[in-house]
DNA sequence: GGAATATTCCCCACTTTTCCCCACTTTGTA
DNA sequence: TACAAAGTGGGGAAAAGTGGGGAATATTCC
């Protein structure tokens, strides 16, 4: 099964409606068509993972101890943002106030595949994302991948 | 037989009784439908459980050992908040005086969906604590999930 | 013990939001 | 160029959230 990838410049309606690339719809595995969990990224932007990469993801949080205190706050401001989301009979998701405003996402954004997951941008934020980067690619691969 | 998230917040009347979020309510299993025991939290926060996730817990206390003081006391301190209630037609619950006391709940109240249970927070309160806790959510994501 | 008062619970009514469906425009392709 | 698929926008029915009246039940006080 294909991993997501590429970039789209798409509109957010009135309704914070916002419609997934075909090419991304594609590359969902029959476990997880049109249902999705968006919530909040590392970074000012919107994650979005496919329900069945999502279900992982939560059984991992429900092995940990609920009662380490530091586990409890972990699995309350993740799972506080998360919000299950079904694609209408169009293709398109409604993303959550909450997450809207966390992102600062207005009436376009930027959707952009990375490998397990969907990531929506408001294009600003990403533009600010980019310049607060160190700008080295080469090198940043370098340092990450190893030689 | 989805697990609570999201966040949502909600007013609570005059009466005291508040709506539970409906992607909350679909998210109960069969055996659980209408009936949660709400208890007090860790937290300065109310906790919500449905019905078979409650008498889960409460089965696990009553394994403890009983003639060790320190269980006594937690079973004491827990159990006393305790109260079993029912969603009306509308699908709202009426907090107990208690617990608004000890949650300091009045007009309005945070509803966030963590896991096997739903919490109830006064949004003051859960600015605060949000304040109190070490900002280090990557940091702690990365050391308790692992890479 | 009984009346006055308070509390709980059930029901109805209103407002807002969500979701489903239809329609149009644009893009890509045969 | 025609056709199909992708992206965009909006109307309207249905559901969700909010508030309050009033009967039934419990509590308090004389």
């Amino acid at each position: 099964m294909g991993s997501f990838k590429g970039q789209a410049d798409y509109s957010v309606d009135k309704k914070g409606r916002i419609a997934i690339p075909a090419k991304m719809r594609l590359a969902l595995r029959p476990e997880a068509v049109g249902t999705f969990t968006m919530t909040r990224g590392f970074e000012p932007c919107i994650y979005l993972y496919p329900l069945d990469e999502w279900l992982r993801k939560e059984s991992q949080y429900a092995s940990l101890n609920q009662y380490d205190r530091r586990v409890r706050h972990l699995v309350r401001t993740i799972l506080m943002w998360a919000d299950e989301v079904t694609l209408d009979a169009q293709g398109r998701i409604g993303l959550s106030k909450p997450l809207m405003d966390y992102a600062t996402i207005t009436a376009r954004a930027l959707i952009i595949g990375a490998m397990d997951r969907i990531e929506i941008w408001d294009p600003d934020a990403f533009q600010k994302y980019l310049k607060d980067q160190p700008d080295d690619h080469e090198a940043l691969a370098e340092s990450v991948m190893g030689s």
